[in-house]
DNA sequence: CTGCAAAGGCAATTCAGCTGCAATCGGCCA
DNA sequence: TGGCCGATTGCAGCTGAATTGCCTTTGCAG
């Protein structure tokens, strides 16, 4: 049954408790770009007993297996994210912290004529967009909750 | 004389020698985009006698005042350089550390186009292209003098 | 030249993230 | 179905970047 066993199994992991609820916290739709500190904080009002360093290895894990990305926001913290089938960037309100995904083939293909023009193989990029709602109203809302 | 005492008279900052040495530092061509430790490494070999918690004030106080801008590239350690007139993005070598800046209208372009679609008034972005160099040659020599 | 707010030095602190180790658990095999 | 062995976890302590508190020193206006 469900995926998350099939998903761990191709990474080449044991299924395990923590990993399986991790797995279920990332998934969910509102919990998307979520830290490490955030998904403990989770795990502990599930009433899971699950420690901070094993959310921080089973990221790291899942990371190398390509489960998930992380991404480095303005922050200091790292934020984790399903790897979808869909490549795609980031838009970032600094006031709200709502975060839209986009993607733009324009910019993705000249990227990678710079980094052709300047002798270098590129291997991946990082591209935040940062500002904040015109919409003020509903940004404060989101502000609000957190 | 020199343009530092009067760059950082303008920022409202006290002429003092940790914070003109460290200007000095930043305006030699070898050490564009570099990190605080480096910094403070740097000032050592000088023979300067200037404390770690100073260097980490006064990059932030140049930050502030605009005289340079923080990077956050893969690493964890913020990376540092001066604000020239132009504004420019990084294309990094994962393996020599080599930083190449570059200018794309077009891309500038569409970034504002993707924020105004999206209800986002853009303040700032942040695009990195990693890779590795072409030349593996020049690429390694290039890692070895770190 | 003098006073005092701004700046610096040092050491201790914070904070995210990582590691070592002993205890525990998943799941393959009989 | 039960047991074994290596993978995984929890804990506590560590690391490395960056910041802060506190007291001393210094730039510079008057």
């Amino acid at each position: 049954m469900s995926d998350q066993n099939t998903e761990l199994r191709k990474a080449g992991l044991k299924v395990t408790l923590p990993r399986v609820k991790i797995l279920e916290i990332l998934q969910d739709p509102n919990h998307q770009h979520i830290s490490a500190e955030d998904v403990y904080k989770i795990l502990l009002e599930l009433g899971e007993d699950i420690g901070l360093a094993t959310v921080y290895r089973v990221l790291n894990q899942f990371d190398d297996a390509g489960i998930l990305t992380r991404h480095h926001f303005e922050g200091g913290k790292s934020v984790f994210e399903l790897t979808g089938n869909s490549h795609h960037d980031h838009l970032v309100c600094l006031k709200c912290g709502k975060v839209i995904e986009f993607e733009d083939e324009i910019i993705e293909a000249k990227q990678l004529e710079i980094a052709d023009k300047n002798g270098i193989k590129l291997t991946h990029h990082s591209l935040y967009l940062y500002g904040e709602c015109t919409d003020t109203e509903q940004c404060q809302k989101n502000a609000d909750a957190h």
